[in-house]
DNA sequence: ACTGGCACTCAGTCTGCCCGAGTGCCAGGC
DNA sequence: GCCTGGCACTCGGGCAGACTGAGTGCCAGT
């Protein structure tokens, strides 16, 4: 069924007076503020209408409208137009993200400014480890039968562990095996190398076949342990810019944000296409987080997804605004991690 | 001039009746909680002095008292045993500690652990590279004239820092100046390699010397930037527990507690010695942190002091069960350092 | 199909009131 | 001289009632 065209235009300005006010809109000021060219009676009736179909909804009789999480669903599915950084922005986004030394800076420069560019809460993924490639694999021979070993990726992302080795191997043997291993896997996608150690293994002459047994087994545990884990966060102390809100309900909020577990099934729909996500209230699955709403994007160097990054905010938010800052920062963090 | 006895054991049953219930506390019920042997009146005398001491404080005629800062300090410097943790905490201190894989994972489980315990924030610096040992460092030939340098230390940090090179090196070079530069540094107090690698660049053949001063410039670099750097944080959902405490002005804490060198200052009077410090309220010079009392401590394996930890919350905090609490933490992470 | 008008509803605010917890002080007792 | 019982006083918090004003729903008229 076609939407009646007004009533869109109705939702519309609700949902904008509403996010900018945090008041409850009634008609009058609705036509005072948008030139609807109808008479509030009018505006009253379509209002009726959106209840009725579960758009808007009024908190006790004689007061305005608020939108459900169905009307911001239609907001931002039909009736917003994404609004562009202003150049201020444009040029906060370079000039923090240009000093970056190295991926951990990277990360914590993004949330932070994502932070700061939408004043809500900011998450961003590491460049998971499953999406990216082999660069170099180090052994370092702390003691006779243990190593550590050090792995970079394309991404930046460097990971340490340490390998018990069954017995002593000497100086040599490890060089070898740091040679054939790096040989095999550089390049690699991370998710391939448990296949690729394995036929190392085999492969392997017979006394370095345990200690490249325990070194595919440490790798493995790198990779499911540790493939998706980290996380940064910023911008907690937004949360209470809308007190309103979440009148008394910050505890579950913030109970979640401590999980990583949860912010990263956040950004978990972030999958292969850098297509943006959100997510309104309801929709969310985490039941501590029903009252807020999230926009997430994936992002990676030329087009590729290594990771995720969003925001999380009131459903009470402005999405046009939101969803700019979320895709610019998106694309440009992919932009800085391809100059690596 | 000796204090009365009696009124410091009033004052004593005011902060503990006061941290219980978080309500001004009366002469009357003071009487019949505690079995101070007086009637009320005395109390009543006895509080008056308090008061004009400035140990307690009315928040308005006819209520009951509250502490001050001056009157916790008191209470926490005299008048406070620190009661030992119970059994099933020790239990969970040990179960919770014991099955750390590496550094990183021994930070996060502490500083979880120490949240839970004693149900506030927790904050832990990882163990400062400036008071570390050099392990090993391990140079990895990214491109002819890219080096990463990766610096294991004993405290089980490891970091690592790209390193530009003036010009193209050989292979065989790079593996000269990594043994050169581990025989050398290996087993060094972090503080000491700045002259160390000072030595080595005089030192240095001389086609190797623009390459040697490129990398001590990062290793500088790295102490410097990344001394002290790295915090991990636990709990914060645990202010909201305490919402009457911070009525509306839990944003400064939030926006402190994301700042990671305020976080640093928290715990920087944890200098060598590994004895306790507790900042209360004004004490504070945080601004946005006088509503808060700090107990921090050192830890480190073997008495050595490596890194600080501690725990935040509103100064009508449990002082006896949360010493006890940081300084078990602190005393058992210091083992499991030392194990490793 | 829109509009103006009107009666109605109801949250929020203000007022006055009372209650009770808690105090300060004083006169008397150990 | 210190402690106690008693008493008058203060003041925040809670409750009830009145008022206000924003906002609605509906209806009759254009």
């Amino acid at each position: 069924m076609p939407m009646d065209e007004r009533k869109l235009e109705v939702l519309r300005a609700i949902v904008q007076d509403y996010v900018a006010t945090q008041e409850p809109v009634g008609s009058k000021s609705l036509v005072e503020r948008h030139n609807l060219r109808v008479s509030s009676a009018t505006v009253r009736n379509d209002m009726a209408v959106l209840e009725d179909e579960g758009y808007i909804h009024q908190p006790h009789t004689s007061a305005g409208r608020v939108p459900t999480d169905k009307g911001y669903r239609l907001f931002v599915d039909r009736l917003s137009q994404v609004k562009p950084l202003t150049a201020a922005e444009r040029r906060a986004l370079h000039r923090f993200l240009d000093g970056a030394l190295d991926l951990d800076d990277v990360v914590h420069r993004t949330v932070r400014l994502l932070a700061q560019l939408t004043r809500q809460v900011a998450v961003v993924q590491y460049p998971s480890l499953s999406r990216s490639r082999v660069r170099h694999l180090e052994l370092v021979h702390l003691t006779a039968s243990r190593l550590m070993l050090v792995m970079i990726t394309d991404t930046g992302r460097v990971e340490q562990r340490l390998v018990e080795l069954p017995g002593p191997v000497a100086e040599d043997d490890v060089l070898a095996i740091r040679r054939t291993v790096n040989e095999k896997l550089t390049g690699a996608r991370l998710t391939e190398t448990p296949k690729l150690i394995q036929a190392l293994v085999e492969e392997a002459a017979a006394e370095l076949r345990p200690a490249m047994t325990n070194l595919s087994t440490v790798l493995l545990e790198t990779l499911v342990e540790r493939g998706e884990e980290r996380i940064a966060l910023a911008g907690t102390a937004n949360l209470t810019r809308h007190s309103l809100d979440f009148a008394g309900s910050l505890r579950p909020i913030l109970e979640a944000l401590e999980e990583e577990v949860i912010l990263l099934k956040l950004l978990g729909e972030v999958d292969t296409s850098a297509a943006l996500h959100i997510r309104i209230g309801d929709e969310n699955e985490i039941v501590g987080l029903r009252a807020t709403s999230v926009v997430s994007a994936g992002y990676g160097p030329s087009g590729d997804v290594v990771g995720g990054l969003g925001v999380l905010g009131p459903t009470r938010m402005d999405y046009p605004g939101t969803i700019a800052a979320v895709r610019a920062v998106a694309r440009y963090v992919g932009e800085v991690l391809a100059q690596n």
